[in-house]
DNA sequence: TTTTATTTTTAGTTTTGTCTAAATTTAATT
DNA sequence: AATTAAATTTAGACAAAACTAAAAATAAAA
């Protein structure tokens, strides 16, 4: 597979979690920043090649056969997101695009050793679960923050949006991946909350709370 | 740059510490497994970016700035080859080909954070030197096995050949980087050493004593 | 249910990096 | 110095992955 056979892969996992029946070329052309007709050009490619399974006008599906190889390449990009993060020091808005690269490195004994150093980390610095070496994704359970009861104490555990300002505010607040998380009052008028974030009492948005998980 | 323009600077770097008077094109096609051809059409394309100068017929040599982006993509294929055997377990005959594939990733602050992270590794594991963020190559002393005078202990500090029949002879021999040798005796007849590496006597033949250096 | 709008596909180009085969230049030999 | 051999370059072509513009299919609106 090339890079851009990858990325293609990849960007149609990503949608078929969204939309599982099919997706369309559009959506495809608009995360990979290309044109639709380069799109449809790839699906042929990949279909050929038993990747995906492509009619005309209909979206596509990945294979079985393509849903693996989605699944591997989201496995070495969220092992090396822990890697940039927990041994180089990155901050967890500075390694996507690291990790767009890397994803790409062929070698499969390297990403089985990688993990191992990593201690098999079951999910990314963003709270994402990572797929082990046989391609099974271990689930995390969690809830937004917006929906927890008060006065339960929770850590988070990930984040859904993960936006570059968002993760930005994050750091600026100090709220990390294991940071315990308490809800103190919820205003009813607009769901802003008060919470105590490791010890420090912290007002925050709706919007902030609709964002973050945990457990 | 692309790959592919990475690959070329980098061959020419290497064999112009052979041949610095100018690099045939005959010379880079070879080490890039690629026709003479394509090679002169790469030239006048690097030519034009200013990381080579090139005459027709008279060879390459590489630019300032072409020594710099070569000695910048040595550095990151070095310290990438300290990491996987230093941190992943990968022996010194495995590490070339996926360090092929790692040092073509761009970010600057990537390989800057992991030479810190591996402690500014002054060579790598087949004791070639890596250079610092400024493109320094720090000289390391070294001497050949089959030169040095009897009875002076050294330690083993790098190979000359590095094929992968020679780097599992050394392996099956325990032969590492920082073994401790002494030459016990040498046979006038074909220059066989009989060596003490790591307490262990052994009996190597020149050609062996040839291709690895002590300190 | 036509008509209009949107989405998707086809057809024809472009760029990058490669190739083959022929032409040219340089080097080596007689 | 002339001829042969080797190395190098040009010319023209190709595959991959993208593009533009036009055509076709589907979805939405009147």
């Amino acid at each position: 597979m090339t890079i851009s056979e990858e990325n293609y892969i990849k960007v149609i996992y990503h949608l078929s979690l969204v939309s599982p029946k099919g997706v369309n070329t559009n959506a495809i052309a608009g995360m990979l920043d290309t044109k639709a007709s380069s799109v449809t050009d790839m699906m042929k490619k990949l279909s050929d090649k038993d990747l995906v399974s492509y009619q005309k006008y209909q979206g596509v599906t990945l294979t079985e056969k393509g849903f693996h190889s989605a699944k591997m390449i989201v496995r070495k990009h969220r092992l090396w997101e822990v890697f940039l993060v927990d041994k180089l020091g990155f901050s967890w808005d500075e390694v996507h695009e690291i990790a767009e690269e890397l994803e790409h490195i062929k070698s499969e004994q390297l990403i089985n050793k990688l993990d191992a150093f990593l201690g098999f980390p079951v999910a990314d610095p963003h709270g994402d679960p990572i797929p082990d070496a046989k391609g099974v994704i271990k689930k995390i359970e969690k809830q937004l923050l917006s929906e927890v009861e008060i006065n339960a104490a929770f850590h988070c555990v990930g984040v859904k949006d993960s936006s570059t300002d968002f993760l930005k505010y994050l750091d600026k607040q100090k709220i990390a991946l294991g940071s315990v998380v308490k809800v103190i009052d919820k205003e009813d008028f607009d769901d802003t909350l008060t919470v105590e974030i490791d010890g420090k009492r912290l007002t925050i948005s709706n919007k902030i709370a609709n964002n973050l998980y945990v457990q």
